[in-house]
DNA sequence: AAGTGGACCAACCGCGGGGAA
DNA sequence: ATTCCCCGCGGTTGGTCCACT
């Protein structure tokens, strides 16, 4: 009989934070129920997919939004409804679960208030101000946004909305990346990470123990800040690995302590 | 200083779609 | 054709912060 583990919720802590960035950064992403369990985390598939979708992926830009954001938003909101992923699709770097927040506590608000005035004005002309004012052309900067697609490797990105207005790119190069058969007994794996200029990149290598990196390491969170800033295409969309095999599952077990329901050995 | 209410945001829940078996 | 499982979406909730009284 399997033992359903113990699945935490609420607020992430860093550390669950760290493992789950590691994880996706090392394996990608193959299956969100699974991959908690070999991810130390007592978390369900859900949450975990929540946490990297709306906070953890790097190319996600925070804070608030700006008034063309916003525009744009009320913009697509009349002209789409509540479709908030279809909304994100034409928002460069925003979460569906930002736009649908800032909707509803904001902007709503805002939409029927200038209803109201507009209704109440005897005027017909600012009652579609909105919809003239934020016309598709208007927005277009914003709506030309390079999907995934427009990246031909999974972990080369090219970020054409950096805030410097200089071209970056961001290589993640994992080497022997989804090859479970090649890792050692002391699995050890970890990232480096180098800036030169305006041309920046992220090495992912087995040099150096994934503790050392993530645990030790002077400034994992400065790291982390570092991919969320320069990672501007989804790393979800990167072909991680074949976790369906037989290897695969087989090598995890050597890892994973079923009585801890925690993977033990590659992170500890 | 303490209480209160609103704003904001992170996270959870339930449901439906789509693909695989 | 049906069932099952996974994923993604949208609605909602709960916690925290902050301004105001």
């Amino acid at each position: 009989m399997v033992r359903q583990p113990y699945q935490k919720k609420g607020t992430w802590t860093p550390d669950e934070d760290q493992k789950l960035v590691a994880y996706i950064i090392r394996y990608g992403i193959w299956n969100w129920n699974e991959m908690p369990r070999f991810a130390g985390l007592q978390r369900s598939g859900k949450s975990c997919r929540l946490r990297w979708m709306n906070y953890l992926r790097p190319n996600i830009k925070r804070g608030n939004f700006t008034r063309e954001e916003e525009e744009t938003i009320i913009h697509l909101q009349k002209k789409l409804g509540n479709r908030w992923s279809a909304i994100a699709a034409r928002l460069p770097h925003r979460t569906d679960n930002d736009i649908k927040n800032c909707w509803n506590t904001r902007l709503k608000k805002r939409v029927i208030l200038q209803n109201n005035n507009s209704a109440s004005s005897a005027t017909t002309e600012t009652s579609s101000s909105v919809e003239e004012n934020s016309s598709d052309d208007d927005c277009s900067a914003l709506l030309n946004t390079p999907t995934t697609a427009d990246f031909p490797e999974p972990f080369a990105y090219s970020n054409p909305f950096s805030p410097s207005d200089c071209h970056q790119t961001m290589e993640v190069d994992l080497p022997n990346f989804p090859a479970m058969a090649d890792f050692p007994e002391s699995l050890t794996y970890g990232s480096t990470f180098s800036s030169s200029g305006c041309h920046q990149t992220v090495e992912v290598d087995n040099s150096c123990s994934m503790k050392e990196t993530f645990d030790s390491s002077e400034n994992y969170w400065e790291k982390l800040s570092f991919l969320e800033q320069q990672l501007m295409t989804d790393v979800s969309d990167c072909e991680a690995v074949s976790p369906s095999s037989q290897l695969w599952h087989s090598r995890h077990e050597l890892y994973y302590d079923p009585a801890d329901d925690f993977w033990v050995k590659p992170l500890i």
